[in-house]
DNA sequence: GTCGTACATGCTCTTGCGGTTATATAGCTG
DNA sequence: CAGCTATATAACCGCAAGAGCATGTACGAC
């Protein structure tokens, strides 16, 4: 859903696409299996149980955002992860992060303020 | 996408519907904009340039996969920020930011084993 | 009650994704 | 060269998502 645009937005370094790549469970599958190791496309055939050329699609989005990248060998081809692209996600997570963070440390603001007898048992 | 199968698995507990829901960019402004305090539907509807209708829609999706929260008032209902879902996220995200930690290590070992002529310099 | 406001829902349309099958391309083998 | 392997690309299909418009619903004001 709006992959083309935001590709074409992409490569003027505007927007984070990882977001809409990352929406499709079997591109997160792949990439965590690209996570142990570098992976030939037959490979990864064989893990999703999905077509090859369903596999050779995913893997070029993957590609153009940069998430994977390709080593030739012959007639193989190496995927292996690249993480610099998911700190854009990082990025976008962590002013949430620093909300639950305080949401935290409120709670505990609260407790060690709260009177003994209303104060839930703390175990130990 | 898949979002009809996401939310229902969602429902048993099984599956992190927020990537699907947080594909779209609209959606992803609707946080942003709760992130600071939360807001009526009109407000949404000014900011993100779109019809009510369609944000309400947006805000169904958000509100199914409990990334927002909703307190009525008269006819008027505002729309808050809940955190929990986005936790999700972070936890997929966690062994990717092992892997980028550890890759920063191994620069830093490696940089401490480099002999010193070919060692870049470090600025200051 | 009627009217106006604030929002949700239903419907229809278009578009684009994800899937499969068939075909093209590239490289090795003999 | 032909034939096999590994992968990419093309062509097509089904379906669901996102957008707009019209309408329904709930609440307050009068």
């Amino acid at each position: 859903m709006l992959l083309r645009l935001y590709s074409c937005l992409d490569m003027l370094g505007f927007v984070s696409a990882p977001f809409e790549v990352l929406a499709e469970p079997r591109r997160r599958q792949i990439l965590d299996l690209l996570r142990q190791r570098p992976r030939l496309v037959g490979e990864l055939t064989d893990e999703l149980g999905l077509s090859q050329p369903g596999v050779s699609k995913h893997l070029r989005v993957l590609r153009e955002a940069g998430l994977v990248g390709v080593r030739q060998d012959a007639q193989r081809r190496w995927y292996e992860l690249r993480l610099e692209p998911l700190r854009e996600l990082d990025a976008w997570l962590h002013p949430y992060r620093i909300l639950w963070d305080r949401a935290l440390d409120d709670l505990e603001d609260h407790l060690d303020t709260m009177p003994d007898e209303v104060r839930p048992r703390t175990e130990g």
